[in-house]
DNA sequence: AGAGAATGTAATATATATATTGCGAATGTA
DNA sequence: TACATTCGCAATATATATATTACATTCTCT
């Protein structure tokens, strides 16, 4: 489960925990997700796009590495 | 979690079982996501979309109808 | 070097996605 | 009519995403 998550928030100079509030979740779900640990939700990848002015494509979809 | 499974799977005349088998899951999973009851996976997201030959975005970015 | 912030990581608990089984309704077709 | 296929829809069981709490590590700044 490899995604941009990582580069996108860094890009938007925010945090973890700045991030995981927004979404509703906490700090150790985001650092699982960007580690490429976890298989997030569809829900929970809609809205942290949607908080990183992505696209679900974008930060999900066959990302080849960063 | 509105979506366009349903009328992607359709267009590809493929029934729920198929599409169920094809992507590893059950009939009774398929049935609950395309009617936007549940809040699938991103792995089982990305799996219906590749077998479906569409994207992420095409079937589960900002629905409006179906 | 020290302090504080951001992150990595682990253990256990809880919520929920998914499986399993089964039955009923609609549809087509022989 | 009868049979098969597809789908809707339950009830219960299991797997796993996520929460909670806590501590360690890394980085930045002074």
């Amino acid at each position: 489960m490899k995604n941009n998550v990582k580069l996108a928030r860094i890009k938007r100079s925010m945090t973890q925990q700045e991030l995981a509030d927004r979404v509703g979740v906490t700090r150790q779900t985001i650092g699982l997700i960007e580690k490429g640990e976890y298989n997030p939700s569809l829900k929970l990848c809609v809205a942290i796009a949607k908080e990183l002015n992505k696209t679900l494509d974008e930060l999900f979809w066959e990302v080849e590495s960063d």
